[in-house]
DNA sequence: ACGTACTTGTAACAACTGTTACAGATTGTT
DNA sequence: AACAATCTGTAACAGTTGTTACAAGTACGT
């Protein structure tokens, strides 16, 4: 069966495989298409196997109790998925995954993960450091959503992105999805958005935007 | 030296340590106080140890961009902190950790946390299963963040704290603190408390809370 | 029991956000 | 090229929240 870059997966990579075909062949693992906008993981669904992303990009998201969508990330290929809560209590995934496009998944059990953690120093070590990260990334998602401006919000995330330079960088969202990254209705934070361009503070063109005035963005954060 | 409950920890426990004092010498880890109100970790601090709180009780919290608090979770012994960025590839923690009151906990090296794992397969699952549930915890807690009224989050919160039951329950929290959970202004939580009482859908005595109309602070959450 | 520090209740006003609605622009598809 | 679907801009209004301020209540230590 063909399948997508297994190897450089963080938590799959560098694992000095020989035989791709053979080592996935001896793990007990299966491998399965998704066509685009399947719903791969239903929030609630238990896990109890780890899924592998190996081809194409998925989306993820969080259904609260009055039906509003709160979306996560988006994950490109190759990278796990809900490996984070494999291991929890209830093994229950608090996300909704669904395929972008056509998608490929390598589902490996539990125990094979168990197995593979006992007698490969080098995936135990890939697993807890791709957690880690992911902690690190709903940390930051959290102080995000508790920032309680949408202009102070797109200023964070601004500012996240550009990483220090002036240069225009592309944002892969609409905005809507920007708005529901954010939590916040799509006319209000078109609103902000357009003040914030007429302030001269941003510049956007289509999804391109480029900071002007770094000290008016910082100061909305105050 | 003298310890807390070091068997009972969620990643330390059940563990088969026949001899306490000779395990923790062999570990080579540290063992310190610190006095209440005493910064623990710092935000941005590189943490390359395992914080096992053994004796008291310790929060953590978030400092935004413009000052605001955010506080994440109090955290009662015995447990690991920071254990979910440990292995993160920053090595950064995301969170002020302060003592409420005084606290005794142990340091153990990441290099040890290693050997540990390869060498225990049950602490390897504690990790494992610490995390994720810290996982589920933050996602938990992106999802209230994400709810847009003020109502609609304590309604969240008090449906979680009450567990389906009619009969009042203690939240440990002053309404100050509360409001900081929540992200919100103090008097902004203080005025929707107040509303929700007046309209019967709640009882506040103290700290202690009861739900009297579950179908009211249900339709909050629309 | 006294004072200090913390907590709660409340008010008025400004600021911000959500809702709904619609027209125009853009994109991708056939 | 034409169409459908999605995206963007904008408006008016209602609703919610933040800010600031102050008085009253409670908890705690000495």
């Amino acid at each position: 069966m063909k399948h997508g870059d297994f190897q450089s997966c963080p938590v799959c990579g560098n694992l000095n495989i020989l035989d791709e075909e053979a080592f996935l062949d001896d793990l007990k693992c299966t491998i399965r298409a998704y066509p685009k906008n399947q719903l791969i993981i239903r929030q609630g669904e238990v896990c109890d196997a780890l899924y592998i992303l190996t081809v194409g990009s998925v989306k993820t998201e969080i259904i609260t109790e009055n039906g509003n969508l709160v979306s996560i990330e988006t994950i490109e290929a190759p990278r796990p998925l809900v490996s984070e809560f494999l291991f929890s209590d209830n093994n229950q995934s608090p996300v909704n995954v669904t395929a972008l496009e056509e998608v490929e998944i390598i589902k490996i059990p539990k125990s094979e993960i168990v197995r593979l953690m006992m007698s490969n120093p080098h995936f135990m070590q890939n697993y807890l450091t791709h957690n880690a990260n992911r902690t690190q990334f709903l940390t930051n998602r959290l102080q995000l959503l508790s920032i309680k401006t949408i202009k102070g919000k797109l200023a964070h995330y601004l500012l996240e992105q550009a990483q220090g330079s002036l240069k225009p960088f592309v944002i892969n969202k609409s905005q809507g999805e920007l708005a529901e990254f954010f939590a916040v209705a799509r006319p209000s934070f078109a609103r902000s958005l357009s003040e914030m361009i007429h302030d001269g503070i941003i510049r956007v063109t289509r999804r391109e935007y480029q900071i002007l005035d770094f000290d008016k963005l910082k100061e909305l954060l105050v």
